[in-house]
DNA sequence: TTTAATTACTACCCTAAGGTAGAATTAAAT
DNA sequence: ATTTAATTCTACCTTAGGGTAGTAATTAAA
């Protein structure tokens, strides 16, 4: 009942990029510094939201990465879909065979209300509001 | 954001022993059959729960499993708890490092409230309820 | 006493996640 | 041109979860 390692730590890089507002660029060295996440593994999932659309290189010296969607257009959401870590419709607590409305296990309703709960908390919360002042990374 | 197989697993075998009121004892075959679970996996499942005291076990032919702690005693907390599956309170959202009331992240209010909602279900819901009249297992 | 049905034990196998190592590529700075 | 700092590619390692295979131990029935 949890993320993803890969998933919280693209949280969390993803939000540290919208904080860093002195240059355009922020290399991974930098981010792996700031957030203590181990650089080989941090730059792996660097090519992929690069792959995917969410952020932009720039290769070679003073080279680093920066947004190419909006922060404010990437939800928490997004990424853990990305990285197959959301809580699907279809994917229930008890995962029994065929299940339902007519035929429901005994923690159905309260499951749904949770992941409901849950689902539109990973939807509305945008990388950018993730970044807000105040807050924690 | 879900259980593991054999939490899963051991949810509805248990409370497929409940609804099993034929003979004292059910066997592993019986079992596997009935839920469709690999016999193999479902053999260590059984061990693993003698073991911790849930069920007891009698060897030899016409053997078989039944509850050593009342099903009304075991909850679908205890299993988690047993499998190493339940959300521990310290285990946050988006694991931080230094987290407290002080320092939040943007999801933690929200979190909080999901999480303590699923705890609660874990908490109250006993094999007995799980598997009461009606419900699908 | 043998046989059949059962649980328990030991030892594997496979896959995905998380992580690491090293070299190749790129491009600015010197 | 060379060096240096950066990303990217390829290939691997380790661990835990899920699952399988074979066999030993146990016990009631035949
Ligand atoms: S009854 Fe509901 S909670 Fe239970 S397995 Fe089916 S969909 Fe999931
Ligand atoms: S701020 Fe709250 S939700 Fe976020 S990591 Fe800390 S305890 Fe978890």
């Amino acid at each position: 009942m949890h993320l993803s390692n890969t998933s919280k730590y693209t949280i969390r890089i993803l939000a540290n990029m919208v904080n860093h507002k002195d240059t355009t660029l922020i290399s991974a060295k930098e981010l792996s510094d700031n957030l203590k996440i181990p650089y080989k593994f941090l730059t792996k999932i660097m090519t992929e939201l690069v792959r995917v659309g969410f952020i932009e290189s720039i290769r070679g010296r003073e080279g680093g990465y920066k947004f190419l969607r909006p922060a404010s257009e990437i939800t928490v959401g997004d990424i853990l879909e990305l990285f197959n870590d959301s809580i699907k419709d279809e994917e229930c607590i008890l995962g029994i065979d065929s299940c339902n409305a007519k035929q429901k296990c005994a923690l159905h309703d309260k499951w749904i209300k949770s992941k409901i709960q849950l689902q539109k908390m990973f939807k509305e919360s945008t990388i950018e509001s993730i970044a807000a002042e105040g807050n924690k990374i």
